[in-house]
DNA sequence: GTTAGCACTCACAATGGCTGAGTGCTAAAA
DNA sequence: TTTTAGCACTCAGCCATTGTGAGTGCTAAC
């Protein structure tokens, strides 16, 4: 990789090709093969020229001498941003998506799990879908009733329309009364609060309160502190089991070490928070290459967009497959999704 | 397999020293290796004799002439059933156990969460665990409150103090004192009536209502009607990753196999409750080899024990793993934990 | 009934030759 | 100066061959 010189058109030309075909056939794709597929009136030996011209700039790697070239990560990003002509979805791909959308969907879980289904379904890779977390949902609703004498349960809705239930064990008895009170106190003071800033809210104002109030405030406080944080922010996956069908995942080693990073969840959210950083031509960015630095995969690629409530980004969907894999496509996939998601989850948070 | 006919004590031992050794090993056993890791007093002929007759009747097989005897699911049966001696635990790991146990666990499903953790990582295989079904289930305490005009939750506390919310949209709205007097009604006709029968309780009793309770009846049927029948008894499976380290499952193939499987828990909930019809020599009922008939997987084993609560037998925990496995030690693990959980849950439902 | 001996089988690993796709380089053609 | 034809070279993958080792069945002797 000696210098970042632009490219003139025929190595365009070549590298568009290159990856094409590798993306298609997963093979190293060789010169004389380029010229058949792709009729560009060269010769074979000129290719192999450009071939080794593109090499050297770091865009194609040879698996071993005399094997065709492969693209490596300069190479993908190069066509990514520069080369791909993203292929529209047909009208009926749109009206397929579209029509996924119109089932029941009665909150922002529901509709991003299905959107994870839909997306491993129509690209045929693993399905990503992050629901909003807490740093972008609203108290809409907020309620506490006991279930046993010592024993209260917390129910959350948010402006998303999911409701969340937290169970607190607590060592003396509530009184009737005071749950009441609770209650009301709560929705109050927390509608509309930030769900990561409900304890925070309360504190902000406790020095206002006196007497009974202050009691209620505190043991408010009390019941916000023992709730378990579920704060974690949701990742849906589905369709992992595509992967395995792809060539590259066909080892058994390669196949744990997908499986492992399917467990993690946590590396996934952040590769996903991530690619929102990216450099990125058209609205799906895309991640190439090796994901964390723990796990050995190196042959993942991520398309992911993000998703808007009320103009405001939320979160992000997304697909993850092989390095190879079919960007033009799933860039319009991916984010003609993002759209419908956004509409979706705008008008149930109305 | 020519009769049925006992085992002699030789043959017995020779069949005990095939098992142990091919489930430490994964290799088959020739006579040479029996004779040399079990201190028989015996000529490797001699043995090769007594392997012969016990391949004549099915307990044994070969893979290829000329290599050594593996066990059949028959050889693996008898094993289990008459020669296997329980190894039992020792207190370090007895304490081990209890100790997992004294962790605060709220309710049924967190027990049976944590138990097929806890029986993945000390028994290296992927662990199981049911959790207790609505037939099972009891409500304790039930709810109803509104989130929007035309929204209601509904929120069902059962016995083993898990707490289920279930989200319904109605067509009309509903006014508060609706609300109100339907808690009221579904608290009184519903307190102890299983969760798999609630809309039946109340059709049974509708032609005793008249005029307001009618209507409040018929509204409650409207919404449990309308409520999502999430009835799916839940499965816990951990330690999945467990079994692709087993060489039995190193083919490409065989891991899509497994994979595919731990997709259809559906089928994982049949094994074990098929477990149970099993004939069975300890506590814990073990299945052996094929695990339904749609799936590839000869090689799979289940070593399955029921928990209780109030000596009413509830679901099923166990460990899953390859043919191969030591069950001598497993049934030992599993029977244990089993005896836990069903002490736990007894504690909850109080 | 048990054992020693022997010929035989068969998976597995290593070896070597062959093929085909592909390359780099050089010299000639455009 | 750029492109192309030609040629020698490389290397993975396939195939057949061979050797090895673990194990067997059978028979005859103990």
């Amino acid at each position: 990789m000696t210098d970042a010189r632009e490219l003139n058109e025929r190595e365009q030309q070549i590298l568009q090709a290159v990856v094409n075909s590798y993306i298609t056939t997963a093979d190293p794709v060789g010169s004389r093969s380029v010229v058949k597929r792709f009729e560009l009136g060269l010769s074979p030996a000129t290719v192999r020229n450009v071939m080794a011209d593109l090499e050297e700039m770091g865009y194609l790697q040879q698996i071993h001498t005399s094997s065709g070239r492969i693209p490596t990560d300069a190479g993908y990003r190069y066509y990514v941003n520069y080369l791909m002509h993203v292929q529209e979805l047909t009208l009926r791909e749109r009206n397929r998506i579209e029509h996924e959308f119109t089932e029941k969907l009665n909150d922002a879980d529901e509709v991003l799990q299905h959107t994870s289904q839909l997306l491993a379904l129509i690209s045929n890779q693993a399905g990503l879908a992050e629901s909003p977390g807490d740093d972008h949902a609203y108290v809409n609703r907020i309620e506490v009733m006991s279930v046993s004498t010592h024993r209260v349960v917390m129910l959350i809705v948010d402006n998303y329309g999911r409701v969340r239930t937290q169970t607190v064990n607590l060592d003396e008895a509530v009184h009737p009364e005071q749950l009441q009170a609770l209650s009301r106190f709560l929705n109050d003071h927390l509608y509309r609060v930030r769900l990561d800033g409900l304890a925070g809210a309360i504190e902000n104002q406790l020095k206002n309160f006196l007497d009974e109030r202050r009691k209620t405030a505190e043991l408010a406080l009390r019941l916000l502190g023992l709730a378990p944080q579920q704060t974690r922010k949701q990742l849906f996956l589905e369709g992992a089991g595509h992967l395995f069908a792809q060539p590259e995942f066909q080892g058994v080693d390669r196949a744990k070490e997908v499986f492992d990073l399917f467990e993690e969840r946590t590396v996934l959210t952040e590769v996903l928070r991530n690619a929102l950083a990216d450099e990125r031509r058209v609205n799906a960015s895309i991640h190439i290459g090796r994901i964390g630095d723990n796990f050995g995969l190196e042959d993942i690629s991520v398309v992911a967009s993000p998703y808007y409530c009320k103009d405001e980004p939320i979160g992000m969907i997304g697909v993850l497959g092989p390095r190879r894999m079919p960007y033009s496509r799933l860039t319009s996939i991916v984010d003609f999704t993002a759209g419908m998601v956004s509409r979706m989850l705008t008008r149930l948070a109305r």
